[in-house]
DNA sequence: TAGTCATTTAGCGAATAAGCTAAATAGGGC
DNA sequence: GCCCTATTTAGCTTATTCGCTAAATGACTA
């Protein structure tokens, strides 16, 4: 929840991945875990800390867990600690529209 | 130097914390270590993973070295991956715009 | 109730991280 | 050349991380 968790959270790329995954909508925990070479006790591992660290929800729908992205959890600790770095609003523009070129 | 190890070495506050201090300009690195309540060897390995990740340059002068910050390796990892998240430009302007309020 | 599928928990091992003290290195000043 | 200051390296300890397999849990189905 605080900004010690999400950064720590996002330092694994698996996790970095996971969340990129949920961008687009919900998944299940097994649906998740078909796109990484590790296994899903592992996988369940990094969920854990993600949840934990408030960057995604998990809910529990006909015996499969379905989780979703937390963005806001994602956008305050992020763009907060770059906001302190002192990173205007016409960088953080500029630097996003140029990742999307 | 990759993102990777870019969000490693965001992963550890004393180390988010040194990028803050070097916002406004180059300091040596007994200053540095002055700020925090660790050893000036634990503030070493501090500083070379913050350097091998191209976050902070060392530069020798007189005796001390003096760290700067390297701006464009953060803006690029950090704001590339909040791209590929999905923020708009308008999304990071308002969250910087909201946290610097 | 038994069976099955999805997910997590338990327990383990290897690797890495983060702290410390003590010692080594590098420059500048006398 | 010798000392002093600044910084890093070496070596150690403890804790955490990340992966695994095996077992436990929870929920639906027949």
């Amino acid at each position: 929840m605080t900004m010690n968790t999400v950064f720590d959270a996002l330092s694994h790329p698996i996790r970095r991945e996971v969340l990129e995954l949920l961008k687009r909508g919900g998944m299940t925990a097994g649906e998740l875990a078909e796109n990484f070479p590790v296994s899903k006790p592992t996988m369940s591992g990094h969920f854990a800390k993600l949840k934990s660290a408030g960057l995604i929800r998990g809910e529990n729908r006909a015996g499969h867990i379905v989780y979703t992205l937390n963005m806001s959890t994602l956008e305050e600790a992020v763009m907060g600690f770059m906001g302190r770095m002192g990173v205007t609003a016409a960088d953080a523009a500029s630097a996003v529209e140029g990742e999307a070129a």
